[in-house]
DNA sequence: CACTCTTATTGCTATATAGCAATTTCTGCC
DNA sequence: GGCAGAAATTGCTATATAGCAATAAGAGTG
């Protein structure tokens, strides 16, 4: 139980906690006093102490002590948040998926009264260090960055999106990756289909893994022989759905009835090829997407597609980062929402 | 000479002024190092190392050392630019084509040290009025606009992107959307269409009023009648684009054998219905759209459209944006670049 | 030449301690 | 009670030192 945040931060936050539920009041104890106290070194507790003063929850004077600083609002925040985006993902904030999240955070956001700011132009999450101009931020990355998410939740609340951190205990809100594609290819199992490819996106996040293993289990519930030769790894993009089908196309034992993509891009690339080898979708093969982007709907066919409750997501990111904000512990909160099967025209009844 | 300043603000000071005369250029030594060479302790010369890092004079990464943080911005900036996107505009910020504007502005501005605001849900400017949140303003908005923008030329600086304002006064960059339009009719007349059909978007823009008029400068170039009827109003939806191509095929005349777009989201939806009545396109019917958005070349068949140049629209607007901020007076200058036509697989020579 | 393992460097945390200057508090004297 | 002087308290500066985690650089190794 005993975090590996550094002694000076714990301290500072049983301070901060002390404050809260009035335990301490007014005048703090003197600096020494307080070291025993915690049972810390004197300049470990001035560290804590400046940080607070920093942030302008206690105030110092030499000879007279420490006190609380009593002011309702913290004239400190900005009224802005920030949102990362792991500029890994593909196409970054024009992404079909992204820029629906992005538009739904700003509008949640700005019924509190706050802007919002994107920060999607850098490798890494240094913009976000001592960045004095946002009281929080809402994290989408690749688990990569873990160690800089670890950094910047010491002084700024942080919620994450999509991907959960080996680190629990920031708080995250994902959609049930693993349920909304073994449903999807459950659908597909249900049509009749028996050879069903999957195209990944790379896996190197809980995200990707999800939703493979969503595909294996249900395989697997209908007693379908898994096969390696049906999955192709792909990267999210509209080249490797093309990739994709060409390799399902060409296989030796004749190309799978359905593809079960790992996203919507994906499933438009693959889609292309099909129909340019004069294929039917979904009379040949059929095809389910995931994310169903704006553009899905449209197209034709129309994509069947697992639909991420956008707006949902939104909120509740909205409404933790706040609470984190505001003081509230929210820590180890984690929100998995449903996707749901939007049926449309991409799949149909398996050909016999 | 040994003033009555604290040892580690004296050092500060020093390190400042090397910084200044050129001594310290990039890296400065270890803390280690450094407290040999100033002869003072580990912990002093961090102290103020550390408030240097606070007035973002310096940077440190730890294993790689502390830098010299090269950037001398005014300290009235915000460092924040703002991108209002008229909240009529269809989509918002996850409109395809608004999301790479945004997207590529992002980048132009990062490069500069700033940030972007988004301010994309309100029905007016008013979030923007009283705003001391950001030194400048992009914005993309309709002509009902035009008195609100007045109003924050007055406090703000501002650039407009895609539409101009009656009022010349006020910075902007678009694109050539007559030329670009008539460009693209050209085309199909000389692909041997002579009934070429036009979905246009909302006639309340210059934007859509000049694709529209570029559509006829071409007929009128090559001597073909403007037909009224092949004119549908459209308003940039992928529905409003349905629509249309329900219209055109149930033409008595026939439909056109090609449509051109005012933009692409539209040319998808009429696609769509196209395809629906299993007609082939191109070979039945050639499609022509504008924007080049994202999905445009990847779906079946890719779509020939009209690329807007979005990263040198990013640079002009921005730069033309730094200079307004920095004092500089752009006043009456006016960007127009050219769009150009990206040919791919939805035209093609008409049937005879 | 590529790869692995080791070593060195770096900034960060933490502890212990000492003296300073300013102020408050206490004490004793009248 | 009033007041001067001593003592205690307070936060601030400064030093010295030790170990940590992460990374970069170097040294071998195949």
């Amino acid at each position: 139980m005993s975090e590996n945040l550094p002694k000076y931060l714990r301290v500072k936050q049983k301070i901060k906690d002390a404050i809260k539920d009035g335990t301490i009041v007014d005048k703090l104890p003197g600096e020494r006093v307080l070291a025993k106290e915690f049972n810390v070194a004197y300049m470990t507790i001035r560290k804590a102490l400046n940080e607070l003063q920093e942030e302008g929850i206690l105030h110092k004077t030499t000879t007279r002590g420490t006190f609380v600083s009593h002011r309702k609002m913290s004239p400190k925040t900005t009224n802005n948040i920030g949102f990362f985006l792991d500029s890994g993902i593909r196409q970054g904030i024009s992404s079909p998926y992204y820029s629906l999240v992005f538009k739904a955070l700003e509008k949640t956001v700005k019924k509190a009264g706050f802007n919002l700011l994107l920060f999607s132009d850098s490798e890494d999450m240094n913009p976000l260090k001592k960045q004095k101009k946002i009281d929080g931020v809402i994290v989408c990355c690749f688990p990569r960055l873990e160690k800089q998410i670890q950094e910047i939740k010491k002084f700024l609340p942080i919620v994450l999106l999509d991907n959960i951190a080996s680190d629990k205990s920031i708080p995250s809100v994902t959609i049930n990756n693993f349920n909304a594609c073994s449903e999807s290819v459950a659908y597909l199992i249900s049509l009749g289909h028996k050879r069903i490819g999957f195209i990944s996106g790379l896996l190197d996040s809980d995200v990707c893994n999800d939703r493979l293993n969503g595909y294996l289990d249900a395989l697997y519930q209908h007693r379908i022989p898994e096969d390696d030769s049906l999955i192709f790894k792909g990267d999210y993009s509209y080249e490797s759905g093309e990739k994709a089908a060409k390799y399902f196309l060409a296989m030796p034992g004749g190309a799978p009835t359905a593809i079960m993509c790992a996203n919507d891009s994906m499933a438009i690339g693959a889609m292309k090829v099909i129909q340019e080898n004069k294929l039917n979708i979904p009379a040949d093969i059929s095809v389910v997407g995931f994310d169903d982007i704006e553009v899905s709907a449209r197209i034709f066919p129309a994509l069947t597609t697992s639909a991420a409750p956008i707006e949902e997501i939104a909120t509740e990111a909205v409404n933790m980062l706040f609470s984190s904000i505001k003081g509230t512990i929210i820590e180890y909160k984690h929100v998995i929402l449903p996707a749901k099967l939007v049926i449309r025209e991409s799949a149909s009844r398996v050909k016999n």
